[in-house]
DNA sequence: CACTTGCATTTTGTATACAATATGCCAAGC
DNA sequence: GCTTGGCATATTGTATACAAAATGCAAGTG
């Protein structure tokens, strides 16, 4: 919201360090459920406990870490219902980008978006999955942008991050994934004619389908997903 | 999310300060655009600088001040495009509360939910706006938690939140109010029905009309909503 | 041997001191 | 008269000191 004022003047030592545990924290730096030693991490990050500890409120309000009076913060370790609940809401709000997206897109960004899915059809030609990670969250990134909804994106950015921090990434099966990329390939057709009800049920089913993947491999834990329970 | 874990304890200083300024802000203690000073918030709260400044991190996080380095916090003040924005995304979130509490609700819901109703027509019938502003959100609040995604709540609550510090109330003109209460009626009678895309779009509808009703009062400043532009 | 109790240590919470930056005012120059 | 420079003041930013609480360990007790 808003962030359109003038004094561009992001940065400060707390926006910094909180941005550098962000990254730590959905890159998998910091597992979930890692207890978060103050001292520490203000040696790490070169900074003292009063703008860390700032940073880590700002954290905790996106949902990335759990702070418990007199017993610090931690990462938050989603809990499967957490999971489901933050899917749901994702499709909602993919759902909505969607629909405005379409009210707004040029025929430049269509342009774009092609590109962006040639490039994935060819990262998964070529089962380069952390390429076709990233382009698929540019693609829908670019939905975003599109939709031109301030609000939308930064609700959709917040919870993405707590998702992210899920590190869900590694479980991808064929079939999952080539279903996924032809979804895209929908979506862009849907997209292309203006169709808003169309492209909307396509992200909800999307994001659907994206949901049951991660609630299955949170199951299952033989993957490689880590989740809670592991200290620092 | 979360907020499952057990060590129920909410509450330390920082929290406190948060919880009453949320206060202020919403319900107009703290008008949009007034400056935020420190010291002599810390005086009016009772608490130093430190816990003061926590605070501010969270309700920046909230998107209710907005922080600008070495320049201090202010309470946001919403531009009429944040303002469709954000009613906007509240429709798709409550749109998404509708179908899912279409498949939790048991009869005693409905049974509360047609009590609220009966105090709102009453509250309608007898011109009495603050009654019905509460009973209002009662029931909306009543909603999303029947819907039982706690993603989706809190991330209705914060919206929310930012969406009241406008202080729109007073504009509600006879017959949007009727228009409204009539929503309600079919909301509930959908709900009744289990019939979730019925819901979904009543939500949705109804949220727009509120949408434009805000827009349309912030436009025509001739009326008592106060935005931006005050310094306390 | 399990369990409690008390102390030492660690860690978090808050206040405050000091530094850096911004703000407002007044005088000097154009 | 308007602008500009510089100083005094106020305000925010950060580090740190002190207080309070939790944690871990060891000794004592049933």
């Amino acid at each position: 919201m808003d962030g359109s004022s003038f004094p561009i003047a992001r940065s400060s030592l707390p926006d910094a360090a909180a941005e550098r545990l962000r990254t730590l924290i959905i890159e998998g730096g910091l597992l979930p459920g890692a207890k978060l030693n103050e001292r520490e991490l203000c040696e790490r990050l070169g900074v003292s406990r009063t703008p860390l500890r700032e940073a880590f409120r700002m954290l905790a309000a996106d949902g990335l870490l759990v702070q418990l009076p007199n017993r610090g913060a931690q990462v938050v370790a989603l809990s499967s219902d957490d999971v489901r609940d933050g899917f749901e809401v994702m499709a909602a709000l993919e759902g909505l980008a969607g629909e405005l997206a379409v009210a707004r897109v040029t025929d430049a960004d269509i342009a774009d978006l092609r590109a962006l899915q040639a490039e994935m059809e060819t990262a998964h030609a070529q089962h380069d999955l952390p390429a076709y990670y990233r382009i698929n969250r540019a693609i829908h990134d670019r939905l975003n942008a599109i939709a031109g909804n301030a609000v939308l994106g930064q609700t959709y950015r917040t919870l993405n991050a707590r998702l992210h921090a899920l590190r869900f990434r590694s479980n991808l099966n064929r079939a999952k994934w080539d279903q996924a990329v032809a979804e895209h390939r929908s979506m862009l057709a849907a997209l292309a004619a203006r169709d808003g009800a169309a492209l909307r049920d396509l992200l909800i089913r999307h994001l659907r389908a994206k949901q049951q993947a991660v609630l299955a491999t949170m199951n299952n834990q033989d993957s490689e997903i880590l989740l809670g329970g592991n200290e620092q």
